[in-house]
DNA sequence: TGGTTGATTGTCGCTATTGACAATTTATGA
DNA sequence: TCATAAATTGTCAATAGCGACAATCAACCA
């Protein structure tokens, strides 16, 4: 006997607003107003649905990473090929520098990044998916190549989740194309010392 | 026949007060007036040395990498060695997880990265270092490993870097100590890769 | 020692921002 | 259709933030 439950359709709306704002003005550049005009609603409603703008930005983290967990998923099963061809096709897919757009939420990520000693939350919640990046492409290199001892899988796999995030920063400031292919350079050196 | 000008001597004062709120407030979470409290004068100082908020982004980026790029070069001149040691002298150094602890600068200077598409000076500024550093880098590879083809050395000197800059934003969250000897052993991984 | 130049301080007006809460509207089940 | 719970809108007061500029002060040199 009541309206419908509308937080799970408005909070989403809002956090996206929200992230564009975050991407466009840094993380406290915005307004609370502009967020919500950005969302096409009232100031209020932020207040109603997410609360403050600490109490955003936290949200917003939650969001992020829980957008980063969907794309990981679905590129581990759109990844072709098994075992090492598998790794291979990792490498292509995170080092294209063709088509490189800079991406909202890539910046977003990175802005929130370099807040977490304000916000202590955000940094549990970025702590949490990077822990499970790092065990999903260790498993990739696992399965690529099971010979190889664990210890250097586990440096391999930091290194190549390293490598991609500073290929994502680095292009938005226009390294020339020559750092791309270093930075595909070194994961193919670190995931070809897997196999001797 | 006039007062002295204290340009030189205010306009660091200026920015370092900045740096310090950036690093505790975010890039637009401190007032001017906050600012100014912080560096010990009035806000109309601030106006008067440096200029409006735009302004003090850009002069901060390039003192932070006036601050970098003395590091950089007191780093190589203090480090021990000669040819694959003192390449191994600086992995122990970029990678030393025991006295870490979170300093301003690198807080500042990834808030700056993460606001390059906001403040495309800021990105000029921030490329021309980096473009010095992967310099740097290869040519103490370079020295180490004289007989290693060009290009590989451009990948590894790249793959370093990379590592060090992971690392370093990484140990804010919190990560566990293991990554840190991860990001190290893919260094040595990288590294060696030059002595076949 | 006095004039000049630039450092420093003080103040004004305007707008933006926020939190709180009252008022209103609307979809739903009884 | 009507009561109800929740969404949505509206308003207010208090404060903060900024740009501009006038006013004052202090070192230097002739």
């Amino acid at each position: 006997m009541a309206r419908p439950d509308l937080t799970e359709v408005r909070t989403p709306q809002i956090l996206d607003a929200f992230a564009r704002c975050v991407a466009r003005y840094g993380l406290e550049g915005a307004s609370l107003e502009q967020i919500a005009e950005e969302a096409g609603m009232k100031r209020s409603i932020l207040r109603h649905y997410v609360g403050n703008r600490e109490d955003l930005v936290v949200a917003l983290a939650g969001r992020v990473v829980e957008r980063y967990r969907e794309d990981l998923e679905e590129l581990m099963s759109a990844l072709p090929g098994a075992g090492a061809k598998r790794v291979e096709a990792l490498l292509d897919y995170l080092f294209t520098t063709e088509r490189w757009e800079p991406s909202v939420e890539n910046v977003v990520a990175d802005t929130l990044l370099s807040a977490v000693d304000r916000y202590p939350e955000v940094g549990e919640i970025m702590k949490g998916f990077m822990e499970e990046l790092f065990e999903v492409y260790e498993g990739l290199l696992r399965d690529g190549y099971p010979k190889a001892e664990r210890a250097k899988v586990k440096a391999v796999a930091y290194g190549v989740v390293s490598l991609s995030f500073t290929h994502e920063w680095m292009m938005p400031m226009g390294m020339p194309a020559g750092y791309g292919r270093s930075a595909k350079g070194a994961a193919k050196v670190l995931v070809g010392s897997l196999a001797t």
